[in-house]
DNA sequence: CTGGCAATAT
DNA sequence: GATATTGCCA
């Protein structure tokens, strides 16, 4: 066991040097810095014998999860897979989806202290995600359900009972059918037929507004996959996304709703949201390379080829500090194809257009409208 | 009929 | 205010 101190120390020495080269770049890097304290945070406490224990409730709807006080917040992490198996090429792996309704309308659940987080895709979680405020391994006996999940894709929706709700505001509390936490029996065959990772349709009759739905990271993740395969969200039309996403259930309008606020976003101003109340200055990240704004990178599920980065191991094993910048989804040349319409706008590399070199300091009068 | 944009709703 | 849905138009 005193191995094990060694380790958490040298793992703390480590990061906190990754700390120190993260902090030059608070800007672009607000997440890494943020995380890495957190770690060191952890780790300390565990080498000191205090074990904080963190309820990872995880995410809970489709808000985020906005960092508690102080306590290391691990929910996100990608814990190391142990099976590894078959994914080396794709990273597709998640297949749950329950169905229930969303609840999650407006949960004001905001935390106090919330911080910036402002980017928008954190904001995504799974299509399904439900309330409960404890979900996971919490050995509660109490109502088990019990999911049958046949071959595994598919999940039988469940869902009807209405009960005159004309106002769909019926708060539905589907029980976690997601994968089991311990050992999800993801059959290889996964990455075959539609996902269905959506499940709510068919109203009953009523032109009513369709529920909002939130785009998960699953399917912000297809999406993305779907996009960079078409050449980057100008080239790419909604159908050829939704074919490609696969998703069982999303509809074109959706996803042309979903690409119009992608393109928004990413359009607008992806960095350079400087308000008086930064401490730092306007790096500028090299013509090229121009990080993707931390939003939209993938999940960096970064399985990167047959190449172990840098990662390093907690002793435990707690996470997986993803330090590896997955390639870059916009930059894909890669099958440009436009048959008819060409944009004359900017094509990938949307945000490439720094050279302003007015725009982002006086004077910016331009944001308005 | 599909894609893009704008209005509208939550 | 952000994000999703619906409508309208090219």
């Amino acid at each position: 066991m005193l191995s094990r101190k060694m380790g958490f120390r040298e793992y703390i020495e480590a990061l906190e040097e990754e700390r120190r080269k993260i902090q030059v770049f608070p800007k672009e890097l607000p997440l890494s810095l943020e995380l890495v304290t957190q770690a060191i945070e952890g780790c300390r406490q565990q080498l000191f014998g205090t074990v904080t224990e963190y309820n990872l409730n995880g995410q809970s709807e489709c808000s985020e999860q906005t960092s508690t006080d102080e306590g290391p917040v691990f929910e996100e992490f990608i814990p190391i897979k142990k099976g590894a198996a078959q994914d080396s090429v794709e990273e597709e792996e998640e297949e749950e989806n329950e169905d229930e309704d969303e609840q999650h309308s407006h949960q004001h659940r905001k935390t106090t202290s919330d911080k910036k987080k402002s980017d928008w895709l954190r904001s995504v979680q799974l299509w399904n995600s439900n309330p409960p405020p404890t979900k996971e391994d919490v050995p509660r006996k109490a109502n088990v359900v019990e999911v049958k999940r046949n071959g595994g894709a598919f999940q039988p929706f469940q869902r009807e009972e209405k009960s005159a709700i004309v106002d769909g505001k019926a708060n539905n509390y589907a029980s976690a059918i997601g994968k089991t936490p311990s050992s999800p029996p993801v059959p290889a065959t996964s990455s075959t037929g539609p996902v269905r990772i959506d499940s709510r349709k068919e109203e009953k009759g009523q032109t009513q507004r369709k529920q909002r739905r939130c785009w998960s990271q699953e399917l912000h993740k297809r999406f993305l996959h779907a996009l960079q395969q078409l050449g980057g969200a100008d080239s790419a039309t909604p159908k050829q996304i939704r074919e490609l996403m696969k998703v069982d259930g999303l509809t074109n309008d959706e996803v042309k709703s979903h690409l119009q606020k992608f393109r928004l976003h990413t359009r607008r101003s992806p960095i350079i949201h400087n308000n008086g109340n930064s401490q730092a200055a306007p790096l500028f990240l090299v013509g090229n390379i121009f990080v993707q704004p931390p939003e939209y990178g993938v999940v960096a599920t970064s399985t990167a080829s047959g190449g172990e980065l840098t990662t390093v191991t907690a002793p435990t094993g707690i996470y997986a500090p993803v330090a590896a910048h997955p390639p870059l989804v916009t930059n894909t040349p890669i099958m440009n194809h436009s048959p008819s319409k060409e944009r004359p706008n900017d094509n990938n590399n949307n945000s490439a257009q720094s050279n302003s070199p007015a725009s982002s300091s006086s004077t910016h009068t331009i944001t308005t409208t």
